[in-house]
DNA sequence: AGATGATCCTGTATGC
DNA sequence: TGCATACAGGATCATC
């Protein structure tokens, strides 16, 4: 499932090829995948137009868009896709939009569940970080959440790898939470980008059981967790991302960060760690891996560390 | 207010 | 063998 890492990889992919790339016209195959405005007004509305490059925040991919500023913004959720081809490339299942270049290539969108989704916004509708990540010209003020369109965009949290994300900053939004840690790590406005492949990660190596009390930790552990996310982040976009079964980059390639994984996945496996067996359990409604002896349940020991 | 559960969607895996 | 059901999960919305 696209996380930072991935949605990186795909920008990396991207920018490169659509710093200049004129659109002559697009293919609308499902409208549910537009999210905003209307399917024909986004159609209508980026044909004759230019991508200029490509950003990112937390999951989001941000293609700003010439004359604007505008900006595409594309969310791939599970199994979203978003491939350049050439014009002579078979298109895969479950294409849902193509947007035909002039020189002949095809930007599709494709999406096997149909959970993805794209948005159309003037610049200066979204907050001015998001507008800034887009490379789309800091246009200055920050709209309310948008009424129609992705509102979690309008609320996300520091990225992993900025300076702003920090021991005290998190420690300051796991304070009397009772939430497991897990649960708070997922929430896009605590921190954007994280999801379940890369929580149970962080998590492993920081040494800290998923369903413990958000507000439980300590400082020691809350530092741990701040060096392990950004640690297991860094490693992940130079691996280019986890394939496990659907994601690929811009070009169709998938990403080596599979057989790093320590835990995700792996369940019934030996620990890396300790050699026990890697569990399975449920945490927060998402199917949760840990190795149980790495990581206890209560606080003893943990203090000692470090 | 904060947390939990249902929802969307379909390919894949499991169970009988 | 074949069919039915469960499961996967990011974000959102309804309901405790």
């Amino acid at each position: 499932m696209p996380e930072l890492p991935e949605v990186e990889t795909v920008r990396r992919t991207l920018a490169p090829e659509l710093e200049a790339a004129v659109v002559r016209r697009v293919d609308m195959r499902s409208r549910d995948v537009v999210g905003r405005p209307d399917a024909e007004t986004f159609a209508a509305e980026l044909a004759g137009s230019r991508f200029t490059g490509a950003g990112r925040r937390g999951k989001y991919l941000l293609l700003p868009v010439a004359p604007g500023p505008r900006v595409l913004v594309v969310h791939l959720r599970m199994t979203g896709r978003l491939v350049l081809a050439g014009p002579e490339d078979p298109e895969p299942p479950h294409t849902h939009v193509v947007f035909q270049l002039e020189d002949g290539r095809l930007l599709r969108f494709a999406d096997v569940r149909r959970f993805g989704r794209l948005y159309l916004y003037e610049a200066r509708e979204l907050p001015a970080d998001v507008a800034e990540a887009a490379g789309a010209g800091a246009s200055g003020r920050t709209a309310a959440a948008g009424p129609d369109g992705s509102p979690g965009l309008f609320t996300l949290g520091p990225e992993p790898l900025s300076r702003r994300f920090d021991a005290r900053l998190l420690g300051e939004r796991l304070r009397g939470r009772k939430a497991p840690i897990k649960a708070v790590l997922l929430d896009q406005r605590v921190v954007a980008g994280l999801g379940n492949i890369y929580v149970d990660e962080a998590l492993f190596r920081a040494g800290i059981h998923p369903a413990r009390p958000a507000g439980d930790l300590a400082p020691d552990e809350t530092r741990r967790l701040v060096r392990e996310i950004r640690s297991v982040i860094r490693q992940a976009v130079e691996r280019r991302g986890t394939t496990l079964s659907d994601y690929v980059d811009g070009y169709g390639r998938p990403g080596s960060m599979g057989p790093h994984l320590a835990v995700y996945g792996r369940s019934g496996e030996p620990c890396r760690r300790c050699r026990g067996p890697v569990e399975k359990i449920r945490v927060a409604g998402r199917g949760t891996h840990l190795c149980p002896r790495c990581q206890p349940a209560r606080r003893e020991g943990h203090w000692k560390v470090n």
